[in-house]
DNA sequence: CTGAAAGCGCTTACAG
DNA sequence: CTGAAAGCGCTTACAG
């Protein structure tokens, strides 16, 4: 039999009432009556029960956390941000992906309406914002963590440099010489695809070397469309010394595909990527990459929606954390 | 205004009991009325909170996962398994990791006094096996995913095959002809590491071809161990013709240094990993390895705590889901 | 077949 | 400074 406030309030001989003024720190108490029922509580090891006191408070110190899927190599990063953050201030996370479509959708709604959780954390599997800007407008608390820049202003977010990640990229095979980038993009729909690209062109047009169309592949995020995009280029003799692909996981791609072609990398063809996934610390030769501040977003978003919890009103225009370039060896060459 | 079941008793004109009978299709009603409250549920759009009815029902419908941190590469598997079941079964999934150490554990602690959670699932972060017990034993439900192959006993567990298949790994190398193998181990207090070895040895042993101990070398799961133990067998003249790893980081590390050795990938040594992880299909080679079912054993955790929540009693010998032997670029060259 | 009432374990006005 | 009572939104004996 589990001990209730019940319990303590008789072995403390008070009411209820007061125990729950120790407990929460509220009102003035004598200071020896206090002591007494905390006495008692550490000596029944007393802990509240979360689904009594979120039912009398009507909030349940629960965030959901909606997400697309937790094979993507990077997401793992971003909810252990948010994770670590809603632990800190006693917060629990409860999880939910949209492995299995339209279905997790529906049983994510019905937790929704039955209130089971106190805000939204998300990262938007594709082709639900609409909904999510609905849930939001119907009262609950939402914070968008941003991966593809789709910010639709409505929606609170938190994102990253997209357009100076990119080109950070830029400057960077500049700097090492090269003048001629093949750009392996993501979807078009995505407004990190546009960031990325206008990005990385900018400072190339700047240096005066515009990239040309036939140096432009609109990829999708795959390791294949990477392949795919090498492969193409090469049979039909467009030259580059560099390839600049919108993720890792496409970087990868273009990285396997230069290496059956036999060409060197970094020597013939520097790669570089975007996202800086576990996996691109471990290619041969390791990966180049600009950074994506994964963990602190997923921070960042869980301070704000606690923030908010507290009556900080939620930030109308997103949050932005910068991504770094990461030099590895597929851009340079390693010194001996 | 969020709706309650008082609102739908009052537009449908009976009692809230009897909402609640068409609610949990519990006892005998009239097919009129139950369908009149379905329609006014339907119209309403009413979902009964979830904190209430966990109030009154003495149940959460949440499941508790712990786990050492989620940016290890394989973990997102097994809680993606996990969550797909728990979705399915309309439970939710409360999301706990180590990241923090003793803190972690502390606020772990505190949500499990203060009953937010029906079931757990875990794996074990390293040294709180202990604690996991006593929880067990006072009555908690515990189903732990056992990666290590620590498998007490005392609670259910999900494992799988090291041994076997540490054996499949063996008889491949011997397949394509390997004939001296240097092991690289996990760490010796890991059951894994001791039927990893075992599974190994005994096929290579059976072909009349056991392997001294200067060609095993006492790992730690780290890329760094896989580079020092290669390094450190070509340095001392140690000749090998194949690697087997315990997992698949030291595998990448093992790679590394056979490259900057000049040593060929599988030609001169095939490289064989261990657990799948998603990096391994990326390799220049890609590496062969043992695929753990990580996420069929994130699902076969979840259904046993469910199953159990149902009135079957958890069982007492770990369920074991096989392992598998992948074959890729590692290990044989890529036929044109 | 249906409902009034008690209970789940807390919090929070309201009194004193 | 402290307590009795109502209330949070459900479920579940118990009656009828």
């Amino acid at each position: 039999m589990p001990i209730t406030i019940a319990d303590v309030a008789a072995r403390a001989k008070v009411s209820k009432t007061t125990v729950s003024r120790v407990l929460n720190g509220k009102g003035e108490l004598d200071e020896s009556t206090a002591a007494r029922v905390r006495a008692v509580i550490e000596e029944l090891g007393y802990v509240p029960s979360s689904r009594a006191v979120g039912l009398a408070r009507g909030r349940t110190r629960v965030v959901g956390m909606l997400v697309p899927s937790l094979t993507w190599p990077w997401i793992g990063e971003v909810i252990q941000g948010a994770v670590d953050v809603l632990e800190t201030e006693r917060y629990g996370l409860l999880l939910f992906t949209c492995n299995r479509g339209e279905e997790s959708m529906r049983q994510f709604g019905a937790q929704v309406s039955a209130k089971s959780f106190d805000g939204l954390l998300v990262i938007e599997p594709e082709g639900t914002l609409d909904y999510i800007a609905t849930l939001h407008r119907r009262g609950l608390p939402v914070v968008l963590i941003d991966d593809r820049d789709q910010t639709s202003g409505e929606i609170p977010s938190v994102g990253t440099t997209n357009h100076d990640g990119a080109g950070a990229a830029a400057r960077h095979l500049l700097r090492i010489g090269r003048r001629s980038p093949l750009v392996i993009t993501g979807p078009e729909r995505f407004g990190c695809t546009l960031q990325r690209n206008a990005g990385f062109a900018a400072v190339f047009a700047d240096a005066g070397l515009p990239i040309p169309a036939e140096r432009t592949w609109l990829g999708d995020f795959t390791v294949a469309c990477g392949a795919e995009a090498v492969q193409t280029a090469l049979d039909s003799g467009v030259e580059f010394d560099a390839v600049f692909a919108h993720n890792d996981l496409s970087a990868l791609g273009a990285m396997q595909a230069l290496m059956d072609a036999g060409r060197r990398i970094p020597q013939d063809v520097a790669v570089v990527g975007f996202d800086d996934i576990p996996t691109a610390a471990h290619t041969q030769p390791p990966l180049s990459t600009v950074h994506q501040p994964l963990r602190e977003m997923g921070e960042a978003a869980a301070r704000t929606l606690l923030a908010h919890f507290e009556g900080t009103p939620l930030p109308n225009r997103p949050t932005v954390i910068p991504a770094s370039f990461v030099t590895r060896g597929s851009t340079v060459a390693p010194t001996e």
